[in-house]
RNA sequence: CGGGAUGUAGCUCAGCUUGGCUAGAGCGCUACGUUCGGGACGUAGAGGCCGCAGGUUCAAAUCCUGUCAUCCCGACCA
């Protein structure tokens, strides 16, 4: 492709609207223009990118065995409520009416494809004989972000690929579910992202039933706590800590705790100002309405809770943070003022509150603390939990090593569904005993669109992209110097010429510009391999080949160019 | 949905506090000339409903009210 024939509008300054890497450089190597907030226009260059990444997802699920189709992204509100996941999905869920001749329709734009699906599944499949199977489509998804952010990493409209499985039997399931993974690690491997499989909440399966795929990045909106000595990885949902039981001995003759008056001072930010002192004395007692029943939590002051592992330690089935009413109840007081002690419902204890010496709690009662209270002696701990959130620093529960945490940008998601939607669809097959089950499925997501930003994100100098070879918009850009030179032309058109019949991307940026102008465009917009021809090389009779990863120039001679040039994208993928 | 910020030329921004000439700069764009191996220079130009609506005033980019849009932080994210 010739740059003056195509439509590259690259940028030298920086939007004001862009503030993330991948969201500024975007912008600038003309790759992407905002329509609306949440929603992109694919540029040309923009869009062969997103089409090399389809392509690698297409490859690479037709070899696991999935089987690609297409479906409407216009569907009836009715599936959603068959799923319970109209008000599941709530506002992310695009609903809408419109009229047709006196009657009025209520349509959905696919967030996902669950429904339409294994609707159409449980219209066709009845026998075992006929699973398993995996189904796949590249497609647009809608969701109504409350918040898009960060350029086409959060938008309101993305393409995704997403692949469902169905199976006669969880072993069935599990090989599904490998293939997918596997699958999954040769696609990301191949567009030139580090990734992260880490384990994420599986749901009511249990089990490693559910990985996401995060690439690490500082602008990710996601935790990753992984192990570096280990491999282990796990989302911070999910992360468990290597901490262990502590129990402590009630202390003879201990003090009496201490009241001290805290006025408007509910949280440990206000109230360790007012002590002077560390939120890692601070006893902190969250009361959740655990099934409807108050329960509380009991946490070290600086410590988050993690509201799957109280769902786990409470035997639970959902878990939320308890209103004002339910707090005034069980601890006589407004919020900010809750304590192990003379607290009118039952509590679990973290590991690490057992450490504390001693420290400071709510009353329960309005603008009071206590002081001077000692774990397992002013208050019964009959037992610990893990019961939040995993942090730096923290043991790792497979092996001796410590926890890290880093963010990442969610690109791909695994999961095992079981038999949720196949039994509010009526998904069924009867076995060789004639007997009838729900089929077991699976979901296996890419965001492909977010991949594109995650590389552009993770891939990048002060000049601009460095695109990984494979899904580089051009592979090889070609620069003649001085269009207006027939020499420099000839050679150009004959090297354009051979690599384009080679079957190889090129950009040739035939402006009449000055070199300057677009060797910086070219950095800019990152095509792996550059070839310059200029004058002073033709009078040596050589071209220059360049990576741009590298500073480093190879000459070469005119008629070894083609050659030279296809060796090493050969070498490179 | 809570908090904050910003809307002036295609892009980046100044002007607004303290209302008053024809609303500015750099980059980009057009024409001509000189240049031509890392975003050249000169000359001459084109380009604006100062986000939108209402109000105050003799007079509004500037003050007031409302509204819309975009960005950031947080909440949310099968």
């Amino acid at each position: 492709m010739r740059w003056s024939q195509t439509f590259i509008p690259t940028m030298k300054e920086v939007p004001s609207e862009a503030e993330v890497p991948s969201h500024q450089l975007m912008l600038r190597a003309g790759l992407i223009r905002q329509l609306m907030a949440g929603a992109y226009t694919y540029l040309p260059l923009g869009y062969r990118s997103v089409r090399k990444v389809s392509e690698i997802v297409r490859e690479e699920m037709d070899r696991a065995g999935a089987i690609e189709l297409f479906m409407p992204a216009l569907q009836p509100i009715e599936i959603f409520e068959r799923t319970g996941r109209k008000e599941a999905f709530g506002n992310v869920l695009f609903n809408f009416e419109v009229k047709r001749g006196d009657r009025k329709l209520h349509f959905a734009l696919g967030p996902t494809h669950e429904e339409v699906i294994t609707d159409l599944m449980a219209k066709h499949i009845s026998s075992y004989r006929q699973l398993p199977v995996t189904l796949y489509q590249i497609q647009t998804k809608f969701r109504n972000e409350e918040r898009p952010r960060f350029g086409v990493l959060r938008t309101s409209e993305f393409i995704m690929k997403d692949a469902y499985s169905f199976g006669s039997s969880l072993e069935q399931l599990n090989a599904a579910y490998d293939a997918m993974y596997n699958a999954y690690c040769r696609i990301f491997e191949r567009c030139g992202l580090k990734y992260l499989p880490v384990e994420a909440e599986s749901g009511p399966i249990g089990g490693d039933a559910s990985h996401e795929f995060m690439v690490p990045a500082s602008n990710g909106e996601d935790f990753v706590v992984h192990c570096p000595t280990c491999s282990y990885a796990a989302n911070q949902e999910r992360a468990e800590t290597g901490r262990t039981a502590t129990l402590v001995d009630p202390v003879q003759a201990a003090a009496a705790p201490v009241t001290v008056p805290t006025p408007n001072a509910g949280s440990i930010e206000q109230v360790s100002r007012l002590l002077k002192a560390d939120p890692q004395s601070f006893i902190k007692t969250l009361i959740y309405k655990a099934d409807g029943k108050p329960v509380a939590v009991l946490l070290r002051g600086d410590h988050s809770a993690n509201e799957g592992k109280v769902r786990r330690a409470t035997g639970a089935a959902s878990v939320e943070l308890a209103d004002e009413a339910t707090i005034l109840k069980v601890t006589n007081a407004p919020t900010g003022f809750a304590g192990p002690i003379g607290l009118l419902c039952p509590y679990v204890v973290d590991h690490d509150v057992a450490k504390i010496p001693v420290g400071i709690v709510g009353a329960n009662a309005k603008d009071a603390h206590l002081t001077g209270v000692i774990p397992g002696t002013h208050f019964e701990i009959p037992r610990t939990f893990d019961l939040r959130n995993a942090e730096t620093g923290d043991p790792c529960p497979k092996c001796a090593g410590a926890l890290q945490m880093v963010h990442g940008i969610e690109v791909g998601h695994v999961f095992k569904l079981g038999t949720k939607y196949s039994v509010s669809m009526d998904a069924r097959f009867v076995d060789a005993q004639e007997q009838s089950h729900p089929i077991i499925m699976g979901c296996y997501g890419i965001g492909v669109t977010r991949v594109v930003a995650s590389i552009v994100e993770t891939c990048h100098d002060a000049n601009g992209i460095i695109w990984p070879v494979n899904v580089a918009p051009y592979t090889v850009q070609i620069i003649p110097l001085n269009v207006t030179d027939t020499e420099v032309m000839n050679v150009t058109n004959k090297i354009y010429g051979e690599l384009t019949a080679a079957g190889i991307d090129v950009l040739m940026d035939d402006r009449d510009q000055r070199p300057g102008f677009k060797f910086k465009d070219a950095d800019l917009i990152g095509i792996p391999l550059r070839i310059t021809v200029g004058g002073k090389g033709l009078a040596e009779g050589i071209t220059e080949v360049k990576w741009r990863a590298s500073a480093d120039t190879h000459k070469v001679s005119i008629a070894e160019t083609v050659g030279f040039v296809k060796n090493l994208i050969d070498q490179a993928r």
